[in-house]
DNA sequence: CACGCTTATATTTTT
DNA sequence: TATAAGCGTG
């Protein structure tokens, strides 16, 4: 039986009957092991797979999640189909329930999905409608606006608050601010948009509506959660609205406080400490035998945590063998950290750990800017996760659009982007040809029907590019049944011409288009594909390479955000100086450094056997007009307790020499850099 | 009113 | 490095 493989905590945990549980499991303590234990464990005794709900942080986890499961359960029966599970994020899961039931609460199944982009694009037409661009003061932008915009609501705080906490610079536009938001939540409604925030307050309202809450509650025998800690207030609530209060609440949740680094979106441990009061009669298992790291980098991930005045109940402790002592390596700049970490990664693999068991983690995705290009240099191949910006370049989304409108005739911002590709048409006359189809009319006749079979004025120098549009769009709304990835193909052909016109480097964008063909091969529908798009993106580079060769080989770069949940025999953690750990952007207040210093103890944990932490003593083009500056070792990691657990090495070179090779270092790295991107 | 050119200016993490 | 705002031209 495979609970066999399990410790005592871990088989509890998995084998618990019914009624709400409460995993408290440490960092490489087999989370994931137990809970794909346990709806193995569920799947076998019966539950339907299709009565499962899993709740997981990413598409990635759910994955894993699912196959783990369905491995450990086909062992003991033949006859699972892990893959009826319902598994997803909350947001993913939110967007396909409402599509099915979102009529009772008056949505349309055809809702268009915003991402945080999209919003702030409709915070810019709404800014410009309400005539607060090009006044003397500077408003602020509107990723900005998005940002506050999110935050507010995640939290759930007053917009004072939060532009005092986070945003003083724009607490002058307080007010234009609000007006902004007013109108935001007004415009989605009409444009049939949800926002990622709508997808669970819509979500909670099915949950706890007297006419769909009963219907809901039916769907699922068991819920269980991953990564509990970094849920939300609403989140909580949709899973208290998601059983009946008469019925035993089959919960289960698994979190670590200690892993807590999603509070700016708004993420409470408060659930995890709240969940036994809310959730009455709930057992509670701790996990605290860890498997993943080895006694040294145990002991260091441990002295960093222990540091932190908030109580975390768990001492984890390991029975792995292996005594590597972490390094902590000073080096003279970044270059110098870019050689040692290319120089560390290579001895590694000599030694026989390949490059795809290794990783580098890093605060900010711009962190790893310079390490991409000495790795490509040197022919070391990599794969990054986190910000990636292939959703946010302007062809993809010329592309989107183009497939949005079609989906959703009410799309305002898809209209505006779509009306412009055309030559001659502005912002003005898009705005104009939007009124007069009835983008935002509520009546009867659709605004993509009518654009399409309605003459309407445009420019006369427009009059031909417009018309292409209008068979483009066509071409792909006249067959219904038309697969995603085929629409693609025929959009391409009016697109390879705007391109053309529009951008350089045409031809490298409609090769992007390839890429967006193969994303969208496997989806049945266009709106399936939309929605799916927007809610789970490539998340790295490799998402988009297709399917890599099995005798491949690749160094894994990677936020620590992004690193959640993972683990590799070495991890090798860059820019332990203040002001990256912790980010300089993050020490307002001591909630915002505590969940920094919690974040460094996730990056630490992903380590089975070897753990090393570079810092950068000297930084270059740091602020405006400092030709350099010299930064101080990691608040977190300058403790003697803490210092006291690495091997140190300082730089190679004393830096009281003169730097003169460092110059003309970073002079080769920025003409490096010039040729990427003269093609 | 569209478009191409110039210049100022950015604060991090993700669904 | 990308983008937004400002300005001149057609």
């Amino acid at each position: 039986m495979f609970e066999d493989a399990l410790n005592d905590a871990q088989r509890r945990a998995a084998t618990h009957g019914g009624g709400p549980l409460l995993i408290v499991a440490g960092a490489g303590t087999g989370k994931t092991t137990t809970l794909a234990s346990r709806v193995a464990w569920l799947l076998a005794n019966g539950v339907a797979p299709e009565r499962l709900l899993l709740l997981t942080f990413s598409r990635r986890a759910a994955r894993e999640m699912t196959t783990r499961a369905e491995r450990i359960a086909g062992a003991s029966d033949a006859d699972v189909d892990a893959s009826r599970i319902w598994s997803g994020t909350f947001h993913a899961i939110g967007n396909r329930l409402l599509r099915l039931h979102g009529r009772a609460l008056g949505l349309d199944p055809s809702f268009t999905v915003l991402d945080q982009a999209d919003s702030a694009d409709v915070m810019n037409l709404l800014r410009d409608e309400l005539g607060f661009s090009g006044r003397e003061r500077r408003f602020p932008r509107k990723e900005t606006l998005a940002g506050i915009y999110s935050r507010t609501v995640n939290a759930g705080e007053k917009l004072g608050d939060v532009l005092k906490r986070h945003y003083p610079w724009c607490l002058d536009e307080a007010d234009a601010v609000r007006a902004i938001f007013a109108a935001y939540t007004e415009r989605k409604r009409s444009q049939h948009a949800l926002d990622y925030d709508d997808l669970l307050l819509f979500w909670k309202a099915l949950a706890t509506s007297d006419t769909t809450r009963s219907q809901l509650a039916e769907m699922f025998d068991h819920v269980l959660v991953d990564e509990y800690q970094d849920t939300n207030a609403l989140q909580a609530d949709i899973l208290e609205g998601l059983r009946p209060e008469d019925t035993p609440r089959n919960l289960t949740v698994v979190g670590d406080d200690a892993q807590s680094i999603y509070g700016f979106r708004a993420a409470t441990v408060r659930n995890i400490l709240e969940f036994p009061t809310r959730f009455p009669g709930a057992a509670i298992v701790r996990l605290e035998q860890n498997y993943r790291s080895t006694p040294p980098i145990l002991e260091t991930s441990n002295a960093v945590i222990a540091l932190s005045p908030q109580r975390h109940e768990k001492t984890l402790w390991s029975a792995r063998r292996g005594d590597l002592t972490p390094t902590l390596r000073t080096c003279l700049d970044e270059a110098e950290q870019c050689a040692a970490v290319c120089g560390t990664v290579l001895a590694h693999r000599e030694e026989g750990v390949p490059l795809k068991e290794q990783a580098v983690l890093f605060r900010a995705a711009h962190h790893s800017d310079h390490l991409e290009v000495e790795l490509a240099r040197r022919n070391i191949p990599f794969v990054k996760y986190g910000g990636l910006k292939f959703m946010e370049a302007a062809h993809v989304k010329d592309t989107l659009a183009l497939m949005r409108v079609l989906e959703n005739p009410h799309d305002e911002v898809a209209w505006f982007r779509v009306l412009q590709l055309p030559e001659s048409m502005g912002p003005a006359t898009s705005r104009r040809l939007m009124d007069a189809i009835g983008v935002r009319g509520a009546d009867g006749a659709s605004p993509l029907t009518r654009f399409l079979d309605e003459p309407h004025e445009v420019p006369k120098a427009a009059l031909e590019g417009v018309q292409d549009l209008r068979s483009a769009l066509r071409g792909c709304s006249d067959e219904t049944t038309l697969a995603p990835a085929a629409q693609i193909e025929r959009l391409r052909v009016f697109l390879a011409p705007v391109f053309a016109r529009r951008y350089d480097a045409s031809a490298a964008r409609l090769r992007d288009l390839d890429q967006l063909t193969a994303l969208a091969v496997g989806y049945g529908t266009r709106g399936r594909f939309l929605s799916e798009l927007t809610l789970d993106p490539p998340s790295s580079t490799g998402d988009l390479a297709g399917p890599p060769h099995l005798d491949e080989d690749w160094l894994v770069l990677s936020t620590i955000h992004s690193a959640k949940g993972l683990e590799w025999d070495v991890v090798h953690v860059i820019h332990a100086a203040d002001g990256m750990i912790p980010s300089d952007m993050a020490t307002g207040d001591d909630d915002q450094i505590e969940e920094e210093r919690r974040l460094l103890y996730v990056a630490l944990t992903r380590s089975r056997d070897a753990l090393h932490v570079y810092r950068p003593m000297r930084y270059y083009r740091r602020p405006k007009g400092d030709p350099h500056s010299y930064s101080q070792l990691s608040r977190f990691l300058e403790p003697p307790d803490v210092r006291s657990t690495f091997e140190e090495t300082g730089p190679a070179v004393d830096p009281a020499d003169p730097p003169v090779v460092d110059l003309t270092g970073t002079v080769d790295v920025d003409s490096y850099l010039a040729g990427l991107w003269s093609e």
